[in-house]
RNA sequence: GGUUCCUUGGAUGAGUGGCUUAGUCAGCGGUCUGCAAAACCGUUUACGGCGGUUCGAACCCGCCAGGAACCUCCA
């Protein structure tokens, strides 16, 4: 009680910047609490209407990445997935206080056989300190998010900048009983907790079968059961990173992190906790348990889970071996194990956004060349359905409709973020566009406005797409220079000089430029 | 072996009881155009199998087949 007090005064604190805004906030709040999403919550298995505990405020957690190599395609899922929410959220008037982590320390190699730390184990091998490797990585990881055009967190805490509030959640778990020490670790007592609260409501497992299933293995002398998890592991001589602690010098759990800096910034309750699929069992489960077993209340309201990026129909990621990296996808160039090549081009990082969000995040998206090159394609067809967009002009009436379009984009997207129907309604918008842009229909001064604004919100704020060179001002002077150049060739086609008019389509062709002539002049694009 | 989920047309990928031919890409035919491209219009192929519930099922239930993730081996 206390505690969670001491939270919502933190609360009023931080959010003090915003008081105005929160006061404007406010005169708009019955139009705001009039939606009704609804988010498909792990914890049920149904869509449940979205209630925060403490509206407008918003506490949102998803697990970051662990910065031990580059980010590949997989970890660009839950990063752009949990950036549309985010930026939904905000839209539907919410104040949200995102934060995903930097795993940097905790995570134990698959197949070490000596228990050492991922971090610290690349480290070694490239004579680094691990610091250095979790800057340099985190670094590129910034710059592949940046390109995809998701927003930063509002706060991107490091596990190693946590170890003192992860020493007293364990200091908590072992008062409330529900972990025990040994030789210098500390356990979490899963059995015991079970007779309590239920381990494994996430997941649907349940540990009679665990127990039935592990109880023959041979010896783990440290532990009492073969499922309990540490919550503080005594590190080895030969491990670089360690801390002080009450039981040994040595390291947090893995599980123990996103419990420890969850609650510290979000409260003992908060939201909404996101992450892959692949981290539902046993990472989410074993959160649940500890937050569980320290506060004596369940912390998460809302649990997300992201379905994984396939390839051949396997799961991309590093131990397999398939994965390829978001600079592969930029650069178009990659060689996996066999040293086959898995891309016939480079894909754009906006192409790779709207690819993920063209599947509904709960459905895996099968990787393959085949299916990236339609995306570009559609893509570019939306952005250019949207750039024709600004140059129409308006007429008396509008031949086209666009009525109900925001609504149904906005129905989409409050039933559990549903993207793809949100991209298919932006497809029929281009339709009326193009038609009006062909000079085969008309658009009025106050549908054409609409438009713009519903293109402005799902496309840029909400879907957080972009044309490829926007944001570059450095070309604007070359532009201009192939503006001249179809100003001449326009010239020439006006007195039928057809070769000069296709020798200068053809010659910008060769560099690379395409040229479409319309009705009304002519468009290019790179 | 356990847990959770998936199976839609040439490719992708929405849709949960009747009237969405979703959308995108590819294909075919047409319109426009000096030519080309783009755009627009039209159009072909579908709900893994079997059974049940229902007036009616891609959608609900059961069984079968196939696939995936996680667990089953330290954390």
């Amino acid at each position: 009680m206390e505690k969670s007090n001491e939270s919502l005064r933190f609360n009023r604190l931080h959010f003090k910047r915003l008081q105005n805004q929160s006061r404007a906030f406010f005169l708009f709040k019955s139009n705001f609490m009039e939606h009704k999403l609804r988010i498909y919550n792990t914890l049920s298995r149904q869509k449940e209407l979205f209630t925060p505990i403490n509206s407008p405020y918003v506490g949102m957690y998803v697990c970051g990445p662990t910065v031990y190599g580059d980010a590949h395609l997989g970890h660009a899922r839950p990063a752009i997935t949990f950036d549309t929410l985010f930026r939904y959220l905000k839209h539907l008037g919410y104040k949200v206080r995102y934060v995903r982590n930097i795993t940097d320390v905790g995570h134990l190699e698959h197949d070490a056989d000596d228990g050492e730390d991922k971090i610290a184990k690349k480290a070694r091998l490239e004579k680094l300190e691990p610091m250095e490797v979790v800057q340099y990585y985190t670094l590129r990881y910034h710059k592949a998010m940046e390109k995809l055009n998701v927003l930063p967190p509002s706060i991107e805490p490091h596990a190693s900048g946590h170890i003192i509030e992860q020493i007293e959640f364990v200091k908590k778990i072992l008062d409330s009983g529900f972990a025990y020490e040994s030789e210098g670790s500390v356990y979490f007592d899963v059995e015991k907790y079970n007779k309590k609260f239920h381990y494994g409501k996430l997941s649907g497992r349940n540990i009679e079968e665990l127990y039935e299933t592990t109880r023959e293995l041979d010896g783990q002398s440290e532990k009492r059961r073969s499922f309990d998890f540490a919550l503080w592991k005594k590190a080895a001589p030969e491990h670089i990173m360690h801390w002080p602690s009450p039981w040994s010098e040595g390291f947090p759990g893995w599980h123990l992190e996103c419990s420890a800096m969850g609650t510290k910034y979000l409260g003992e309750e908060f939201d909404i906790h996101g992450g892959g699929m692949d981290l539902m069992f046993p990472h989410h489960e074993c959160e649940i348990a500890q937050s569980t077993a320290a506060l004596g209340k369940e912390t998460v309201h809302y649990w997300m889970h992201n379905n994984m990026i396939t390839i051949n129909g396997q799961k991309m990621g590093k131990s397999l071996g398939n994965f390829i990296t978001l600079d592969e996808f930029f650069n178009g160039s990659h060689k996996d194990k066999d040293g086959n090549e898995m891309l016939k081009q480079a894909y754009s990082a906006m192409t790779i956004r709207f690819f993920i969000l063209q599947a509904h995040y709960r459905s895996t998206v099968d990787f393959s060349n085949e299916a990236l090159q339609a995306a570009e394609k559609g893509f570019t067809r939306l952005m250019e359905g949207y750039s024709r967009l600004q140059k129409l002009s308006a007429s008396k009436e509008s031949s086209v409709n666009v009525e109900g379009l925001r609504e149904r984009c906005e129905e989409a997207m409050l039933d559990d973020l549903n993207t793809p129907i949100v991209i298919s309604n932006l497809f029929d918008a281009c339709k009326a566009i193009n038609t009006v842009h062909d000079g085969k229909g008309t658009i009025s001064e106050a549908d054409l406005e609409e438009l713009k604004s519903v293109f402005k919100t799902f496309v840029e704020d909400i879907l957080g797409l972009l044309t490829e060179e926007a944001g570059s001002s450095t070309n604007d002077a070359y532009k201009k220079a192939i503006d001249l150049l179809l100003e001449i060739r326009q010239e020439a086609k006006s007195k039928k000089d057809w070769d000069t008019a296709d020798k200068i389509r053809k010659q910008l062709a060769e560099y690379g430029f395409e040229i479409k002539d319309g009705k009304n002049g002519c468009e290019w694009s790179l």
